[in-house]
DNA sequence: CTAGTAATGTCAACAACACTGACTTAAACT
DNA sequence: AGTTTAAGTCAGTGTTGTTGACATTACTAG
């Protein structure tokens, strides 16, 4: 149907990697990658009262220590419902402490508690002992295309807070 | 080629790509990169009554016409209760056609009716647009790179499924 | 100072999608 | 004939997302 080859004058071998196929293949490397890259965390936390969302709020809280709720709010691109139901029980259940801010005391600032960075490490390093292997397996040059399909599949948005991030973290 | 076996006396530029740090990126580009690449056909499927789980069914059936459902329940990794909830709705609506063994009278081959393939077609093409766009920006190396990382880290029956697929589909 | 706006939190209702457990039907295998 | 397998169903539950409406507090602009 939409075979890259049918358009014209495309050389052939060239473009290859472009082709509906390799797309295909690619997306589907997405979906059963990105299953393996939460099993580990998910297993962890199916113990608890704790899902997914809860993992998402306690690694950018321990990724950028004393975010706003707005911030991460716009790191989580979920409703403020939504990230305050997960945020409410990390709070009651100690793991998070919520900080008026001093400047503006209209906000509040995040931090996590020794428990709550105790969780962060067990669901961290699950996830990255994973990702290890799989970067000592493929080596460098993969890793570094990897990170740059990664990039380019992101929103504008996304790509900078991506990169803001980074900076932080670097 | 930079050889990962510093056996020893670790360099530190060698293996710089498996830090925490590093790790910790690759973690975030997974997590911004996998809502970028939902979101197209996200988008799409929101005004009609079907989910993400939907797409994923037609995705596969269209993909390896006349899997049985078993198959496609080891594909999607959800329980039959959860696929069957999709399979129905889509059926019903006359997307899916769903035919009796000729071999094994108690399976249920599944295939695409004309609308169900009209469905997948506007799916993929939003979710392959976005990808096409990212594997062209960066390159047939990175794109073999992004591939093996992805493929790294699948889980092994994961990885069997893709590769099974792939054979189909070439 | 007052009016407006911003940040946060909350209540209620709802939908999608996953799960467990129990059970049925029909067909195949042994 | 008895067991297993493939599929489907019913009922209940949990997590995570959504809208919409509203309250509180505090900053900001006129």
């Amino acid at each position: 149907m939409t075979d890259a080859r049918a358009s014209g004058a495309i050389s052939g071998e060239s473009l290859l990697f472009l082709t509906d196929e390799q797309l295909r293949q690619g997306i589907e490397a997405m979906f059963f990658a990105y299953r393996g890259f939460t099993a580990d965390p998910d297993r962890i936390l199916a113990d608890m009262a704790y899902g997914r969302a809860h993992h998402r709020a306690v690694h950018f809280i321990n990724r950028a220590p004393g975010t706003t709720v707005n911030n991460l709010l716009n790191i989580l691109g979920v409703t403020k419902q939504s990230l305050n139901r997960v945020l409410r029980t990390l709070i009651e259940d100690g793991l998070v402490e919520s900080r008026v801010g001093k400047v503006d005391k209209r906000e509040r600032h995040l931090f996590l508690t020794d428990a709550g960075r105790a969780l962060e490490g067990r669901l961290s390093d699950a996830q990255r002992t994973r990702m290890r292997a799989a970067f000592r397996d493929v080596g460098p040059e993969a890793v570094a295309g990897f990170r740059k399909v990664l990039e380019a599949m992101m929103d504008q948005e996304m790509r900078r807070t991506y990169h803001r991030l980074k900076e932080t973290g670097a």
